[in-house]
DNA sequence: GGCATATTAAGTGCATGCAGTTTTGGAAGA
DNA sequence: TCTTCCAAAACTGCATGCACTTAATATGCC
């Protein structure tokens, strides 16, 4: 899993958790894993205190779940939390588009009208990871534009909790093709400066993905208990 | 400044985090302020090693800003991150009140409605004091009514960040007459279930706050530099 | 043979020690 | 008197040790 970083003497602690995050985020470590420092220290060639500060920051994220006594998990999920956490998302990323509608610059509408108009090529090729990774920068760039940091802040850190368990989202087949025509309209209301109609639809969109999310993780039970292992 | 809780077996970093946040929050530590381990460690009667965890968590709140090598402070914003935090928070109690329009039960309400017709004494009375309290209250019932505890989360933890800069926002004169006036038009288009107009309204009533809290903290400089002191 | 209890092993949480860095205080020079 | 530089003190960050809690395994009892 991941390369350990020696040789940096400035932060050893944030290594780790970006080490360790991106294990989580992509998926390599599942979620109901186990963590226990006294592994982690040797994997990382420290002690088990710095470890121990980066439970504490990835739990402040919300990554894992501490358990008093009885160390940390890589978090999981009830179904209720889990849409509890896309109906944060929609909000934000309503608000932030909403936002980035009235403040965008002339050079990001262009920028935006240009990311979309090429992702079509995407959507005909069909490669869930090129277009999950397009989707993102799209996303990225309405953030931005909206020019608000906290209110970014708070979306890309609810985002980060909810990679785990939406990863698969485009591999629901024609959710790719789905996607692209909600942001057309996306696009099309920023162009217009419609503000109002973009938070609607910004909301409707991520309220969407968390239907297909939901029924995804229903599936699989990646939720519920500690079922890290039998994927059937 | 607060007391220490000793023979409490349980969770001896929850109780210190409590107690230094109540600390800051209710402005009984100054922004700005160094906070140093050793110190924390003799007044609450520990090791450094709880006091660095503490610090973490505090860190992760917003409260303090760690300085690598060099301590915690607690934390002080510039001007645009302030507005900046408040847009953020203008825009999550806008979506809670919206939610909240949407989702509120009857019992609910029946008492936003009490409490908001009874809040009229307090205005007559002019004890800010009262009034914040209440003011808090009338939002937190507006939150819980939204049942979106994520949000809710996000919303609690920006207040939380706020709170040592919005303290003395009703001593401005009229504020706390014309907060009551923002109030009674919020209920009403909660009472007509005009989900809409609800968070539209909110947000309005937020923005002023923090139109009012910035002015305030320009003429104090709680924000740039490290002027923990002179209050002039 | 199945269930409850005791014993052992593992792991967490806090204390303490040590090395490296920052800060402070003062002395030397201009 | 003010500036510059240096040395000592203070403090942070990580390693390690120890007590106590929890989990796992074995043993006795029904």
């Amino acid at each position: 899993m991941s390369k350990d970083q020696s040789s940096r003497k400035g932060n050893v602690v944030d290594g780790i958790v970006q080490s360790l995050s991106d294990d989580i985020v992509s998926g390599r470590l599942v979620p109901g894993t186990k963590l226990d420092a006294q592994g982690m220290a040797e994997r990382f060639g420290v002690s088990r205190t710095p470890i121990r500060e980066t439970f504490g920051h990835l739990s402040a994220m919300g990554l894992v779940t501490h358990r008093p006594n009885r160390g940390v998990i890589v978090s999981t999920l009830m179904p209720e939390a889990l849409s509890d956490l896309y109906e944060a998302m929609a909000e934000l990323e309503s608000s932030l588009a909403r936002l980035a509608t009235l403040r965008m610059s002339r050079d990001q509408r262009e920028r935006l009208q240009l990311m979309h108009k090429e992702s079509v090529h995407l959507v005909r090729d069909g490669s869930t990871e090129a277009y999950a990774r397009f989707n993102q920068e799209f996303h990225d760039l309405i953030f931005e534009a909206a020019q608000s940091s906290q209110l970014q802040e708070l979306a890309v850190a609810t985002r980060t909790r909810l990679a785990p368990f939406r990863r698969a989202q485009f591999k629901v087949s024609n959710r790719i093709s789905k996607s692209w025509e909600e942001h057309e309209a996306i696009v099309r209301a920023i162009l217009a400066g419609d503000a109002d109609s973009v938070g609607r639809l910004m909301r409707l969109h991520v309220q969407t993905v968390s239907a297909i999310s939901a029924e995804f993780v229903a599936d699989r039970r990646m939720t519920g208990a500690a079922s890290a292992k039998g994927e059937s």
